[in-house]
DNA sequence: CTGAAAGCGCTTACAG
DNA sequence: CTGAAAGCGCTTACAG
């Protein structure tokens, strides 16, 4: 690989003018800016980029922080990496998916090996180590998601208290006064007090009791097993209720299966709405699914945003901001029956 | 952050000799160890990975490459990522997720960047302008997938071909004479020559060919509704058709449903053989798919090993290695009918 | 076993 | 507009 100095040398200029030209840092004569490029052409050169992020002090590299243990990742984590890539490169940025392991230590070696100018972090757990440990760091971050105390701390996510509303609500339009909400917070989820688990889980409590509607809520695995698993259940336990949030991606389909198994028609029956979800979720099941739809483009892009903006030092008001799910009509919505199943 | 020549002055040694201490590259006295370490614990110092990948030449960060122009990662692929990541690790290296568009211009930006030491290539094309670009580097890289013509080529891939004859054997076993394969191979796949729908349908072509069946080839999307419209499809077309083979991972429960509603019950009137999938995405399908699971992880480990191998300079003979797919049964595979459906 | 010094490939005041 | 030189944070012959 050609360095600078053999574009200078071949130039006849300094190493400092060829840096001068590629960065645009200073005014260059056209006749010095031609000799440079036609030596850099013909060298084939290329910036070394770990040389100039040791200059200075930056690598134009962010890391998206994806939690290694999770061996699944949802279409919607998808739509966030992607949106959130390409809005980095918009920007200058390179942002890579790095993945790791769930404690504070893996995030310190990460932040403090300056291989990386900022981090996104997903998956927040409403008490995260991780976070305590970014903001002891000086590297700038943001979240996808929030903790419980979000003093000081940049963030988007998902409004899941307005998307529950929502979501109730519709089911009360069709008659439903018998809800239960299915998610996927057992097992390690609930120890950490996994973010939108625990404020749907709130939402849901509130505004059911508010509304006055029974309601009750469930949790299942991450798998269709664990959603046909699910249908099971519940099929034993709430022979009464009409219908059905459910919040738990890679269940949804099973789950809708395993009712139709245990006798359900839908949407005669009971009606089935996923929260937070995408419509490539929704439409595996049979019969295809309503959705509140996740908003994970938006969120990946003002997530990037965040975090750009922090590292180019523009002295924004700190970002926070939740973003609303969107309705989409699907086959399993429909009026409360008269009696039970 | 402290530096390295912080923690020498703090204990009173050189700068080299606190890396000789740090990377165990000399021998150091024990007495002279601990002061180091005990500056080093008192600075919370962390190694600069920036300055000392300029010294190295090695960055320890390797690439997987991720097409950014496919907005859905399968299953199968999160699991080539998550193991390629585990395997790395063991190995002292961080493998991340690179997206980048498909073009041989972005991996030489990446590869001459020095940003990374080597690269993992995904989602190969027969004639992969990447491939080329990457040859022509003096990066290491290693492909997940293979190109026509593998001469000097470093791969691991599925072993389209067997799978392709396990399959068929399958479906001749319980009789069944008229198949179909359906895949994803449409639109910009075909263009490139995708290799896994090249391999699986030029296999397709010959056993089918060989063993005297009938034998068609369908294309569809990479969504539940391609797989639903893919179903009608066949429906129309392929009346006398009584074993499918699909090898379109997001289409899989679709297609299965589809099926469903064209009239079909499974596996009585048809049998459904899922090829290069996984457990989960079978488990979407209602009912349960049979398949053939693809070797993702192993793939993923195996593809990191030969990589780091060639940064490691072992020259071990060059890594081309093909792996089995494995079946797991599912209750979509059944004696062909005696009459069409 | 320890240290002084050169060098990795850049950027950027500073001087002209 | 251009250049000489210091410096970013490390590693590693070389010398002792």
């Amino acid at each position: 690989m050609a360095t600078m100095q053999d574009v200078a040398n071949l130039a006849n200029v300094s190493l400092a003018t060829v840096s001068f030209t590629i960065n645009n840092s200073k005014p260059v004569s056209p006749k010095t800016r031609a000799k440079v490029e036609q030596a850099m052409k013909e060298l084939n050169y290329r910036r070394n980029a770990v040389g100039s992020a040791l200059a200075r002090g930056r690598t134009h590299v962010l890391a998206l922080l994806y939690p290694a243990l999770q061996h699944r990742l949802s279409p919607t984590s998808v739509r966030f990496f992607t949106s959130a890539a390409d809005q980095a490169r918009l920007r200058g940025y390179n942002l890579v998916l790095w993945p790791m392991s769930n404690e504070a230590e893996a995030v310190t070696e990460l932040t403090s090996s300056g291989l990386v100018d900022g981090v996104v972090l997903m998956e927040v757990q409403l008490d995260d180590p991780r976070v305590t440990e970014l903001s002891r760091s000086n590297i700038p971050f943001a979240l996808i998601g929030r903790t419980r105390d979000t003093t000081g701390i940049p963030f988007v996510d998902v409004n899941f208290e307005s998307a529950v509303e929502t979501a109730v609500d519709r089911l009360i339009q069709l008659g439903h006064t018998n809800l239960v909400l299915v998610d996927g917070g057992g097992g390690d989820q609930l120890l950490g007090g996994y973010g939108p688990v625990a404020r749907t889980r709130k939402a849901f409590g509130e505004v059911t009791a508010q509304r006055g509607l029974s309601a009750a809520i469930m949790s299942g695995l991450h798998s269709s097993a664990g959603g046909r698993d699910l249908a099971k259940e519940f099929a034993a336990q709430h022979p009464d209720t009409t219908g059905v949030l459910i919040m738990n991606e890679h269940a949804g389909p099973g789950f809708v299966a395993g009712l139709q198994q245990a006798g359900y028609r839908l949407p005669r029956d009971i009606s089935v709405l996923a929260i937070a979800s995408s419509v490539d979720t929704a439409s595996m099941a049979e019969p295809e699914m309503a959705v509140l739809i996740s908003p994970a483009d938006e969120l990946g892009r003002l997530g990037v945003d965040a975090l750009i903006d922090q590292i180019d030092k523009k002295d924004d008001p700190l970002p926070q901001l939740l973003i609303e799910c969107t309705y989409s009509p699907g086959a399993t919505m429909g009026k409360a029956p008269r009696k039970k199943p």
